[in-house]
RNA sequence: GGGCGAUUAGCUCAGAGGUAGAGCACUACCUUGACACGGUAGGAGUCACUGGUUCGAUUCCAGUAUCGCCCACCA
């Protein structure tokens, strides 16, 4: 055999160069065609699901979608290594207020608003919006590898969601916990809607404190007491709406004025002054306006006193003809002209600049106004209760444990929801008025009925109002609610809905018995209330019942673990989002990189605690070093699988078998205990959670031991000289085998190893390397058994120790300066028998990976023995290294690498010696650790003195 | 006002009760038959500060500072 077979390149070697566009769209096109992702029920194996947080259909997905995918597809492949019967459903949100949001600004481009469109024409569009943005987002999953089963894709306001959502509603109003009722809530006049607590944002402002003056009406001025109050605010236009002034009980300034009454300036409506205890005396003057219209605290202080509520401001913004001649005027105009007309009228005592916090509707990014309004309410605490209870028991388990905490605290003093939203794009409320009884329009006290249907609704409309409808002689007409629901409250089902919830007859659908609850929930912890807490609350209304779950399950969770990770930040530490224009597009970096690449360096980046990630980027050039060294590692493994196919002779792991024990030489058996205890480890934080540091460990063996130092270690053994003959040869062709059955089997584990986080790549290279057919996938391979008898700790050791003497040959020479191609003789010396033999053994090794002309390994007896010899001469722990080289060594060089040897183990000597001269460390430190001090500094002493010998001879 | 996180090499971040690691960047050499998206060797850190626990703290505890986040009705 020649030089011209061993270059010949197989039939199926890998091209030259990796090409992830094209490797990732064949796979996923593959995997698709072949359904590798769709799970079947019926089929045997413990089963592990995932429903994907769904990407609202509002564009396109950005960096937090990429890194929450690559995190649950990692989890969810590792699974189906496992051989779990897996199910990952995908699917996307119809995210109504952001959606409207979306075509209200389209819309009022064109000059025209939703109510001239018209509802029907308004989802004509908002449905070909979805049709778009899904589509977009769908193929950005896809390009990302995602192995979800496609069939089971579901979108929130599809028929069966839809079904969910009436279902859930109607239930939810049978049992008592939704109730619908006029309550001050959250108002968005951009949006026009009631928005949730949770949509409100609260953003510091510079506003100014205006002081007004009350004046106390004609006749209630105590003798000597003040003829007026002063009050303070920060939203001066609300003091139309003002039915009372209050004081703290227990302040002495006012106690004579309880109960007097002050003429409320603008109106001059007497309006009385109260004692309520959420005054703070301190604070101001110590008086305080009550709107109870317009505000939550002067709400409760109305509710306590039994007060009035005057609205003066209508839905879209503007006053109201209650706030009388300010009537018409915009929120902030008319609190100008407000403000104006106190001070012409000299009720304005002073303006302060004031610093406070304003209350912002999250979408429309303007302030939200608390307004007076009928709305649709979920009664949180009884669902709150049962999620606090179970999260008692372990449920469900947190990842990291930290946010338990925070979900707790949210469902402790959870206020009610307010579900309905006055938009067009979503879930129709499932309540029909009664409205034949109310002239035919929709009032606050119109009766009503919720039911699943049109249908449903009008035969207990029928059974409840028809008699009345009769005996009046008119028609019973329905109407039903023209609001939507809160998008979350659909989400709130996802777990359950997307599984085939609720059931149509008797049976629970085959896929909600099979994978609910599902295994786990990855998501970012900035939706831990919107969402996780919904899920939970909604779980507990529908799948249990008086404590029990549902179907005969351990749990009705709606998932056993809720791993949470942060967010992406920018390469400026900002959140990536879409509203500051600094997201990054993962299609620009997959395009650049392979999807591989990206999954594997926003994983890579993942620390233990769920801290966010940075991900570094430059905009200019749309580059990213994070991801380019993820790049750089999957051509690294190219290239090494590349190398194994040039070697291998067309064999491939199957065609090779099992290397026999007895065959394996030392670095056979230093990389198979390598990668079992990788084996091991890896399962083990792939399993908990641990992706970043499975993903480490994978890179650091692929590149460090596998590339660096098992394949430079085997090539002579790959390469059997020609000219060797008869026994020699046999010996070297079974020896050449060896290295090829443990090459094969490490490349082909590793590959397995690494399909969760890089599985296009894998995929392609385990083809390459197994000769599999192309409809066998990796992807559904079984994870490679852990070989624990191939464990050897002594062994590891030993060959780090070859290592590090190979180092310091290294080393040396580059220190002296030597051409890399330039020979020279190696000599080791050392008084442990071990280290010597394994150093003999490895002569070999040694000539190959340092250029050694000879290699010699002396005790320090044979070596005292010798004549002394100038040399470059390195310590390492008791084994010293020369390479005797008269005439050549640069004396200087040398001179300093053994000074450095010495102050190295002085700065040693010096810190053990100081710790065993301590009487309590060997008295109360643990034996062992002292000994291993005492072995230490022995050895650090034999190596300073090794050195200064050497050093010595140099003269 | 409460709570949570962070503070380690120039940058981005790991880490563990026994004298600090990785990737990128940097320096020198190397186009060696897998790989220059590479190889070899190297430089680089009073592990934020102050106390405490301990034989020993960068690691555990308490406090301080700075940065960030979440929750909260002070007009």
């Amino acid at each position: 055999m020649g030089r011209s077979a061993a270059v010949a390149v197989p039939e199926d070697a890998l091209p030259k160069t990796y090409d992830p566009a094209g490797t990732e769209a064949r796979w996923q096109a593959a995997w698709e065609a072949a359904g590798a992702f769709h799970p079947d029920p019926a089929a045997p194996g413990e089963p592990f699901s995932v429903v994907i947080p769904p990407p609202n259909v509002t564009g396109s997905l950005h960096m937090g979608h990429a890194f929450n995918t690559a995190l649950i597809d990692t989890v969810v492949r590792f699974q189906r290594l496992q051989g779990r019967n897996v199910l990952c459903l995908p699917g996307t949100d119809h995210a109504s207020i952001a959606v409207q949001t979306i075509l209200e600004k389209q819309l009022q481009g064109e000059g025209i608003s939703r109510h001239e469109l018209g509802r029907e024409a308004f989802l004509e569009r908002a449905w070909a919006w979805k049709g778009e943005s899904g589509g977009t987002i769908v193929g950005q999953l896809r390009r990302l590898g995602y192995s979800v089963d496609w069939r089971r894709e579901r979108f929130t306001l599809d028929p069966g969601l839809s079904r969910a959502v009436s279902e859930a509603f109607v239930r939810l109003h049978q049992q008592g916990l939704i109730y619908r009722g006029e309550y001050l809530v959250n108002w968005c006049p951009a949006s026009g809607s009631a928005v949730s607590d949770l949509e409100v944002e609260m953003k510091e402002v510079e506003g100014s404190l205006w002081h007004l003056r009350y004046p106390l009406a004609p006749g209630e001025t105590p003798p000597d007491g003040p003829d007026h109050l002063v009050v303070a605010t920060t939203r001066p236009e609300t003091m139309l709406g003002d039915v009372a002034v209050a004081v703290n009980p227990a302040d002495a300034r006012y106690a004579g004025l309880v109960g007097r009454r002050l003429r409320l300036p603008l109106l001059d409506r007497l309006i009385p002054i109260v004692a309520d205890d959420h005054v703070d005396p301190a604070f101001g003057t110590g008086c305080v306006k009550v709107t109870p219209a317009h505000d939550p605290n002067d709400f409760a202080i109305g509710q306590r006193h039994g007060l009035p509520q005057i609205t003066v401001m209508a839905k879209d913004g503007t006053m109201n003809a209650a706030a009388g001649r300010f009537a018409g005027l915009e929120r902030f105009e008319a609190r100008r002209a407000v403000v104006e007309a106190m001070e012409a009228e000299g009720y304005l005592v002073k303006v302060e600049p004031h610093r406070h916090s304003v209350p912002f509707s999250d979408r429309g990014k303007v302030p939200v106004e608390p307004l007076l309004s009928t709305q649709w309410f979920v009664r949180t605490e009884p669902l709150a209760a049962r999620c606090r209870e179970a999260l008692e028991r372990g449920e469900p388990r947190f990842v990291p444990e930290r946010w338990s905490k925070v979900y707790r605290d949210w469902l402790t003093d959870i206020r009610d929801w307010c579900i309905s939203r006055q938009l067009w794009w979503g879930h129709r409320i499932p309540a029909w008025f009664v409205v034949s009884l109310s002239d035919g329009v929709i009032r606050d006290d119109t009766p009503f009925v919720v039911a699943g249907d049109e249908a449903r609704a009008r035969a207990e409309a029928e059974s409840r109002y028809g008699q009345e409808h009769a005996a009046a002689g008119k028609a019973l007409v329905l109407e039903q609610d023209p609001d939507v629901l809160d998008t979350w409250f659909s989400s709130g089902l996802w777990p359950f809905s997307t599984l085939g919830w609720p059931a149509e007859g008797e049976q629970e659908p085959a896929d909600l018995a099979r994978w609910y609850p599902t295994s786990v929930l990855v998501t970012g912890f900035d939706i831990i209330f919107f969402w996780v807490a919904r899920m939970t609350m909604m779980a507990g209304a529908f799948l249990q019942e008086g404590g029990t779950p549902v179907g005969g399950r351990d749990s009705w969770l709606p998932f056993r673990d809720v791993y949470i990770h942060g967010l992406v930040r920018d390469e400026h530490n900002r959140k990536m989002s879409k509203s500051s224009g600094n997201g990054i597009d993962p299609l620009l970096l997959i395009e650049r990189y392979g999807a591989d690449a990206l999954r594997f360096a926003l994983v890579r980046e993942v620390a233990g605690a769920g801290q966010d990630i940075r991900l570094d980027y430059d905009r200019r050039s749309d580059t990213s070093a994070t991801v380019e060294a993820a790049r750089n590692f999957a051509t690294k493994l190219w290239n090494v699988t590349r190398f194994a196919l040039l070697n291998l002779d067309g064999e491939t792991p199957a065609s090779l078998g099992h290397p026999e024990p007895a065959s394996l030489q030392l670095a056979d058996r230093w990389i198979l205990s390598r990668l079992a205890r990788l084996n091991r480890e890896t399962a083990e934080r792939y399993g908990s959670y641990g992706l970043g540091e499975a993903a480490k460990g994978l890179y650091e063996f692929a590149w460090n031991e596998v590339c660096d130092w098992y394949v430079e270690l085997i090539k002579r053994r790959l390469q059997v000289p020609a000219e060797l003959e008869g026994e020699k040869r046999r010996e070297a062709l079974a020896d050449q085998r060896t290295a090829r059955q443990v090459l094969a089997r490490v490349l082909q584990e590793l590959l397995v190893m690494l399909h969760p986080l890089m599985p296009h790549l894998s995929e392609e290279l385990w083809h390459g390397l197994t000769g599999e057919a192309p409809e066998t996938f990796l992807a559904l391979q079984a994870w490679p058994e852990l070989d624990a008898a191939a464990l050897d700790g002594e062994l590891e050791e030993s060959v780090a120790a070859l290592i590090e003497a190979i180092r310091v040959v290294r080393n040396l020479r580059a220190v002296a300066g030597l051409k890399p191609s330039q020979p020279a003789p190696v000599l080791f010396i050392s008084g442990r028998p071990s280290l010597q033999e394994l150093l003999r053994r490895a002569t070999a090794d040694i000539t190959a990976l340092t250029r050694a002309e000879s290699v010699q390994v002396l005790d320090p007896q044979a070596a005292e023995a010798r004549p002394a010899q100038r040399a470059l001469a390195g310590v390492s722990g008791e084994l010293q290294v020369l390479l005797p080289l008269e005439g050549l060594v640069d004396l200087e060089a040398l001179r300093g690498r053994l000074q450095k040897d010495i102050g190295k183990a002085e700065k040693e000597i010096q810190g053990l010696s100081g710790r065993l001269a301590n009487p309590s460390f060997a008295g109360k430190a643990p034996p062992e650790v002292v000994a291993e001090c005492r072995a230490k500094l022995a050895e650090a002493e034999a190596q300073a003195e090794l050195a200064r010998k050497r050093l010595q001879d140099l003269g």
